[in-house]
RNA sequence: GGAGAGGUCGCAUAGUGGUCUAGUGCGCUACCUUGGAAAGGUAGUAUGUUCUUAGGGGCAUCGCGAGUUCGAAUCUCGCUCUCUCCGCCA
């Protein structure tokens, strides 16, 4: 969430903000509640400080019935203040968390995502000499997904992904795993998108894959619930991606400045109930209620926070490039960033199946909005207490890029290509 | 799932209703002492919020939340996490 004092400040830009991501909220009456509360507060204190006097003046002994009758019409104030105080805190509270970030002014003003703009264009739609086919159709040939088995044990959207393709997702993880734990290729990706930022190496972590409703909540990622799987009986949800449990593993703690900036790899599967996307993307396994994914999460001091977005999303095109995939770059408008976020990246690959690109990446950076709420803090070396900054980007959605290897790489005969950096991974083997 | 023990200031501990604005030790910082250091001494040592021109003050925080009370680290209830044992289990 967004720091209220900040609000105060600046409540016309926020209100501004707000309307730009279609996210409007009603800034005045926040402002409205806040000067309220913060009366109410005051009032609150006060009763306190005279009810702490009077405890004060019973040490040693019994308290005299005058006290006592002084402390119980205090009592009684305070029940009735602090029973509006809390009416009015929930209300602020919940007007509060709905105050989206603050976009960075570089972030183009739309209302639709068609207003994402196009920044980059890598490579060239993959020519055949042949009319190509989509995943589905090949997967389902060479026997690598079995959607009508998983249909009967779990209903739609779910696969049985089966053979090669098993091994190629294995290989895919192993070959990012040990390209983005190694901290010359991290400084090598750096230097080749002119970033100066730190050099340090992604660290592997395999995460818990649920996560309790109030970290959920601190994310900002806990809505639309439609869109999640809650589990029955326990105080917790399934994870729709590796940066909820990466991005809140911290809450609560305070950094030495010299950690930063901290760098996670999580491989991790992500559930997605899909809700209100009936009968679209139903072919093979591009837009499933399960699926694994390479998620990036980083932690940085606030003036990193910027380029550090800007490395995640160049380590996104490093590996997309070294898989030889034809790909773009959106710079997504103020509509579609998403409400934590201050500006967000989306990179799509092409996939020669649909005849179109297609959204394989993402990435996000949400400044101090995410941190706030988790308590996510650095000791820097002047001694100040600060909120870190978060970053979040896909490495690889395995099942999409495997979509996208198998649409590129086919042969006439329903063989795949497998990308050069890939195959010391698939045992030498070239194709699949 | 069952039984029990616990969660206190960076760390370790004391604290079973008012002298706790949480003691002590360690650590850390500054100063004194010293040729320098150690030892010793003195002072300080959190976070949030709010008020204040400043200096500084108020309030809250003893795992989290509710309750009892004039008054809660301390009593009651719920939750949570850790540890020990039993059961189950990859």
């Amino acid at each position: 969430m967004l720091d209220i004092r900040f609000i105060r400040e600046n409540s016309e830009a926020v209100q501004i903000n707000a309307k730009n991501k279609g996210n409007d909220v009603d800034i005045t009456s926040l402002l409205q509640l806040d000067s309220s509360r913060r009366e109410l507060q005051t009032q609150i204190d006060d009763l306190r400080a005279k009810r702490n006097d009077i405890v004060a003046q019973t040490k040693g002994g019994r308290p005299t019935d005058e006290l006592i009758a002084q402390g119980k019409a205090i009592k009684d104030q305070l029940t009735e203040i602090e029973l509006r105080f809390k009416d009015i805190d929930v209300d602020f509270m919940t007007l509060l968390k709905k105050v989206p970030n603050m976009a960075l002014a570089t972030v183009p003003v739309g209302s639709t995502e068609d207003e994402n703009v196009v920044t980059k264009t890598v490579g060239e739609p993959t020519k055949f000499d042949f009319k190509p086919r989509n995943h589905a159709d090949i997967a389902t040939e060479r026997g690598w997904i079995d959607k009508e088995r998983a249909a009967k044990v779990t209903g739609s959207r779910f696969a049985y992904i089966e053979g090669d393709l098993v091994k190629l997702q294995m290989a895919i993880v192993q070959y990012v795993m040990n390209t983005l734990s190694d901290e010359t290729k991290i400084a090598e990706i750096a230097a080749g998108a002119g970033l100066k930022v730190s050099s340090n190496p992604l660290k592997p972590i395999l995460p818990p894959l649920m996560i309790r409703t109030d970290m959920y909540d601190a994310m900002d990622r806990l809505e639309p619930r439609d869109d999640r799987y809650k589990l029955e009986g326990d105080d917790l949800w399934l994870q729709g991606s590796a940066e909820h449990v990466l991005g809140s593993m911290h809450a609560g703690e305070i950094f030495d400045e010299s950690q930063l900036p901290l760098r996670y790899l999580g491989y991790a599967t992500s559930f997605r109930r899909e809700a209100g996307t009936y009968g679209k993307d139903m072919e093979g396994i591009l837009r499933m209620h399960q699926f694994d994914k390479l998620e990036m999460e980083s932690f940085t001091v606030a003036q990193d926070g910027h380029n550090e977005h800007l490395l995640f999303v160049a380590i996104q095109e490093y590996l997309l490039a070294q898989l030889g995939m034809p790909y773009r770059v959106l710079e997504k408008c103020t509509f579609d960033i998403g409400k934590p976020n201050a500006c967000g990246v989306d990179m799509e690959t092409w996939l020669p199946g649909q005849d179109k690109y297609r959204e394989t990446h993402t990435a996000d950076y949400m400044t101090d909005y995410q941190s706030r709420r988790l308590n996510t803090r650095v000791r820097r070396e002047s001694g100040n207490l600060e909120l870190v900054h978060t970053n979040d980007a896909t490495a690889f959605a395995l099942g999409r890029i495997m979509i996208a290897i198998i649409e590129n790489g086919q042969t006439a005969d329903g063989q795949v290509c497998i990308p050069t950096v890939l195959q010391p991974y698939l045992a030498g083997r070239t194709m699949l």
